[in-house]
DNA sequence: CACGGATCCTGATGGC
DNA sequence: TGCCATCAGGATCCGT
């Protein structure tokens, strides 16, 4: 479920409401992408410092080490008053004194890795490949272009590895392809500058919407306080196949990339 | 070594 | 409580 837009408002949405709790219990279901590398009980007495975000992890701070908590496809996160015993699909909870922090994810591609540091070989092991963060000052145009130069998939694939840029999922990728007028199988290394610069632009645009729209619920996603988002209804061309775009009128397409679905408007995105 | 495909898992949906 | 195929917001691993 989660790009970046709905890891950030998942964190806006409780990271000052459990600073400064104690952990007071840990309790894990099924196994997740990877294990938790540590004794859960270790976690106990802990403080939760804060939670940061890189990419589309999250990460809690504590008093010794840090949590990296990834959503998957389908995970999402809660924070609140003790919401009972977990159900099928929780697979990890933090009873806390301010509240129990909980990972809800059906399919199981999420993870709760625990790491003593941020540059520990744990936590490098997923976050030292990761691009540059889109929102950030680090996104510079000309690092862009280089890196973009550098690399011959199609623009749809590349912004999606992660690699270049961090946080740009199946949804958001159409979505910036489509603002900056860019096809989605267009070679990344053959944009033009000025194409470039477009998606530079649309990137951060779109992102940064998506964050003040809460995101978007496809299907379930919603935020630690049990909100949805809405950006999905504003989508210029995810999920419309066979409608007609918002801006020409000609009907959106949408084909496979890398077994995930692209969508495009043929004439406004050229190739 | 950059790229493309297969893969992990569960649930929803739609055709027959 | 029908069965089967397809699809779903991610990212790693593996063969070429």
């Amino acid at each position: 479920m989660p790009e970046l837009p709905e890891v950030e408002v998942t964190r806006l949405s409780f990271a000052q409401r459990i600073a400064g709790a104690r952990i007071e219990g840990v309790e894990m279901g099924k196994p997740l992408r990877w294990p938790l590398g540590c004794d859960p009980q270790d976690l106990r007495g802990q403080r939760v410092l804060g939670v940061r975000r890189r990419g589309k992890y999250l990460l809690l701070d504590l008093e010794r080490g840090l949590l990296l908590l990834h959503l998957g496809m389908s995970g999402s996160v809660t924070f609140g008053a003790d919401p009972g015993p977990a159900g099928k699909h929780d697979h990890f909870s933090l009873r806390t004194s301010l509240g129990v922090l909980r990972l809800n994810d059906p399919r199981r591609f999420g993870a709760v890795v625990f790491a003593a540091d941020e540059h520990s070989p744990e936590a490098q092991k997923l976050l030292g490949k990761l691009g540059v963060e889109p929102l950030g000052d680090d996104f510079v145009l000309e690092d862009f272009c280089k890196a973009l130069k550098k690399r011959n998939a199609p623009i749809k694939q590349v912004l999606l590895a992660g690699e270049t840029v961090v946080g740009v999922g199946n949804i958001y990728a159409s979505e910036a392809l489509f603002l900056a007028g860019i096809r989605p199988t267009t070679r990344a290394s053959r944009l033009s500058r000025p194409r470039a610069a477009r998606l530079h632009t649309a990137v951060r645009q779109v992102l940064a919407r998506a964050v003040e729209k809460g995101g978007s619920t496809l299907r379930d996603f919603s935020n630690a306080q049990g909100e949805s988002g809405h950006f999905q209804l504003e989508a210029a061309v995810y999920g419309r196949a066979g409608l007609p775009c918002r801006v020409c009128g000609s009907v959106v397409r949408t084909i496979r990339q890398g077994q995930r679905s692209t969508f495009f408007c043929p004439v406004c995105q050229k190739p």
